[in-house]
RNA sequence: AUCGCAAGCCGUCUUAUCGUCUCGUCUCGAUGCAACUCGAGGUCGGGAAGGAAAGUCCGGGCAGCAUAGAGCAUCGUACUUCCUAACAGGAAGGCCUUGACGUUAACCGUCAGGGACAGAAAGUGCCACAGAAAACAAACUACUCUCGACCGAUUUUUUCGGGCGGAGAAAAGGUGAAAAGGUGAGGUAAGAGCUCACCGCUUUGAUGGUGACAUCAAAGGCACGGUAAACCUUACGAGCUGAAAGGCCAAAUAAGCCCCGAUCUUUGGUGCGCUCUCACCAAGACGCGAGUCUGUCGAGGCGGGUAGGCUGAUUGAUGCUGAUGGCGACAUCAGUACCAGAUAAAUGAUAAGAGCCUGACGGCAACGUUAGGAACAGAACCCGGCUUACAGGCUUGCUUUUUUU
RNA sequence: GGCUCCGUAGUACAAUGGAUAGUAUUUCAGAUUCCGAUUCUGAAGAUACAGGUUCGAUUCCUGUCGGGGCUA
């Protein structure tokens, strides 16, 4: 598997882990952006999803856009993200208006940073 | 050539690097006698959003449930004929209507649009304000005198005027969206379809047309205001629920408790929203009875458990080409193609170039340089329509302005 | 994905098809007060949009736009 692709199983999908992370993950906002965390358990990769919110975009045109290029910003980076810890992540989308990808990219890069430096928990 | 409108069609392309989904193929691994099974992968090959994929406004396919018959209710449709699997869709036609042009006193004809276009002489309701009156036509004002008595003038008779009573008639009355056939002539005390001509209306008949309807003739004499996108009537049609339907596999099963209702025979219940017919079903004990207990059936709640995979699901009322039939929508036949199949949801990111559009500069022009822009919008079981959004381009028809022959 | 309901002043609600779209509150101005609050007076402010039926539409019909609810 090359260091910059993107299989199915590196996404999270089952709505067990789903509704574990959003009820017990922690989260920090990093405009546009707002990122979940929450140790994983059930598998030997990180585990992510992509989520934008119809209320603020109602066309669904602008929400495959914005996932695609979050998605995108993910995979070209994903390989500084540290193997410590194995996280299920969630990045949401809270912005009001769309942004180009580079400003998306710049926010993932610092997202995963801000990951890295958390100390893996017992 | 230019400006606008309508209809139809198209609605960016190429290359490189990284990456996603899917089908095939190959390699490796697992189980194994063997694999058609499962998993991982590849310098492998093919494919991967739309004209509206949208809105979910109609109609079907498909699936499950329900289904004894009749009537009613409810919902929908509404000029005619045809197309279609079906439709509130489409085609052709009829009628009404708006505008322009032609000719004119009009009728009429041509062209371009619009029309939810059955029934208002089956019944009910409503018609504000204004107006005499708003719906069986009657009252009021005004009108007339073949009438009556009275008063005044003249005053012999007669004649004139006035109000009152009576009779006639429904023509006039500033309103209003709408005023009870219209115009003209006759007629009359005054008038009136009272009579006549033309127009309109109604009825009947004939002819043409599959039909909506059209044309012609005769008769009736004016009754019949509008509103059905008010209730309603008539005709025709409709069982309900939607892929989170349904099927298979795996996993997990849980009894129990509470509460309400029904139940034992001149009655009650069930069966389709209601009624009728019809069919089917219906316990024991105690007690005179009311009722109580046990049981059965049904609805709901508490409690406890599972919510993972495969299928449905991509070959179809399918697309393209041609021929034939039809005014046309469309149909038939032949050949050819296989063209997305995701499921917390696949098409992306970066870079370069070509073409297109706009502005600026240079140039007589072809064109060049430079800066910017590229719409509406993302499949979610599948089709046929309708509606709405849309940068730019092409074709055809009509129109405005201008030039040449 | 499917089903369903609703759009009236800034806000919460009214209004048989009949014209000036009403009530409360809010905002603004004035009066009262030494200054405020309260109170009084006056003003401003709306039928989501576009068509149609009707003499006349917030109301009836059709289509857009927007919002809410239900549904394993």
């Amino acid at each position: 598997m090359g260091q910059f692709s993107f299989h199915k199983s590196e996404r999270l999908k089952k709505e067990k882990q789903i509704k574990e992370l959003f009820n017990k993950g922690s989260s920090f906002n990093l405009y546009p952006l707002r990122v979940l965390y929450f140790p994983n358990s059930a598998s030997e990769r990180h585990q992510i999803l992509f989520s934008v919110p119809s209320r603020t975009f109602k066309k669904a045109v602008d929400r495959n856009r914005l996932k695609r290029r979050m998605r995108e910003a993910y995979r070209l980076n994903k390989s500084s993200l540290l193997d410590a810890q194995k996280w299920m992540i969630g990045l949401i989308y809270t912005a009001r208006e769309t942004t180009d990808y580079s400003k998306i990219e710049t926010a993932v890069v610092r997202a995963i940073e801000k990951l890295n430096s958390i100390p893996p928990s017992g």
